[in-house]
Formats: C-alpha cells, structure tokens, sequence
DNA sequence: ACGCTGATGAAG
DNA sequence: TTCATCAGCGTT
C-alpha cells in the first residue's frame, strides 16, 4: 500500500498565481506541521482568497502597515496574525511581490497527528478540532512566530494532497467580513464534515 | 444571541 | 491618546 508523501513541499511557484487560483488549488492539499518531532497533518477543506488593494475586505487595501507587510512581500510565505485579542489566522501570501494577495486557511480535515491536536485544542472532539481559522491554528501549534516563515523551507509547508474535481468545489462569500460582501471569493469542499459553519 | 479579548490604525 | 473595528470561538 501507498503512503502519502510528506516530505515534498509545493515549490514557490505554486504560491506566485492569483490568490483566487491559489485558493481554489489549495483544496485537497496537506498542511504539515513539524512539532516536537511529531507530525500534525491536515487537508485543506476551506480557503478565502483575500486581493490586495483593489480588495476592500483585505488587511493590503489600505497599504502596507507593520502588521501586513508580510502580504507585500514576495509569495510562498506565511502571514499570520492576531484576530479578537485571541485567535491566530494563518495565510500564504500569493502573487508576485509588491501585489500584496493571500489565502487565508480556514479549514482542515485532520490527517495525522489528532492526540497531539487534542491536546493542543483542550478537546476530544475531532469535529472540532479544526474546523476553522482559530481552532487549526491552536490544534498546529501556530502563533505569531510563524509570521513570514518561508513555506518550502521550514517546518510548515503544504504537500500535494488528492485532487478535488471540480463539482465537488462550493463557493460563497468571505464568513464575517462586512466590506466587499458579496464577491464569491470563499471555496471549500462540498459536503466536507470539517468546513466551518457558523 | 452574546461575551470574551487585545492588537490595529485612523482620528484628533 | 482614544476609539471603533475586527477574516473567531465557546457557551447559552
């Protein structure tokens, strides 16, 4: 029987697309993440495909800051940040540099590695493990330290995973945002236990 | 439906 | 310096 490879990361030039093909892409892809000599795995059910300043919902639209300088940087990065003084939200940043786009992860299905997320997440429930941006990033372990990682270089990348035909692909508006409602910019997978749901 | 929680950036 | 805002979560 076949194993999963875990160790080939996506090469930068899978990030230097269009946020939107990227976060279409990403579907059926496996987040890795190298903790503690342990592998925490999971598959990419949800994206949001956030542009740069043309985007009025994007952390770029307005510039770069402090906090966003990461998306402006060149692609096959990690943009991480802080979101309601509590929660971590983990992107790639997409693009050629200076064009300032991202994929925020919103959702997994965990692959390998669930103790360990249990533990990290204070829960047995596997629903709930990562079924969102907050909860996959306490369940891998990320924080603010992961801001501007290089993704085909360190001890987070993202694998090729299955390939998702397209019907099985959804596509919504961004969850939560209040500008720039309305633009189909969400995809996850269709009838996946582990999209978020609010 | 609501409270928690604190960084962010714009306004002054 | 103050203030409204925020791409979330958990409990009710």
């Amino acid at each position: 029987m076949n194993h999963p490879d875990t160790t080939t990361k996506l090469p930068r030039e899978f990030y230097d697309r269009s946020a939107l093909t990227v976060a279409r892409d990403l579907l059926g892809k496996v987040v890795i993440r190298r903790w503690r000599d342990i592998l925490l795995a999971g598959m990419i059910v949800e994206t949001e495909a956030y542009l740069g300043k043309t985007d009025a919902a994007s952390h770029a639209a307005r510039g770069k800051t402090g906090r966003n300088a990461v998306m402006f940087g060149p692609p096959g990065y990690a943009y991480v940040y802080l979101i309601y003084g509590r929660y971590y939200c983990l992107n790639f940043v997409t693009g050629p540099e200076g064009r300032a786009e991202a994929v925020l992860i919103r959702a997994l299905e965990p692959v390998a590695g669930v103790g360990e997320m249990q533990t990290l997440r204070q829960t047995s429930r596997h629903r709930n493990l990562t079924s969102g941006p907050g909860k996959l990033c306490q369940a891998l372990s990320i924080g603010m330290d992961f801001n501007g990682r290089d993704l085909t270089a360190g001890r987070l990348y993202v694998t090729a995973g299955k390939a998702v035909p397209a019907p099985a692909i959804g596509t919504s508006p961004r969850i939560g945002i209040r500008k720039a409602a309305g633009l189909p910019h969400r995809y996850f997978i269709r009838n996946n236990p582990y999209v978020s749901s609010r």
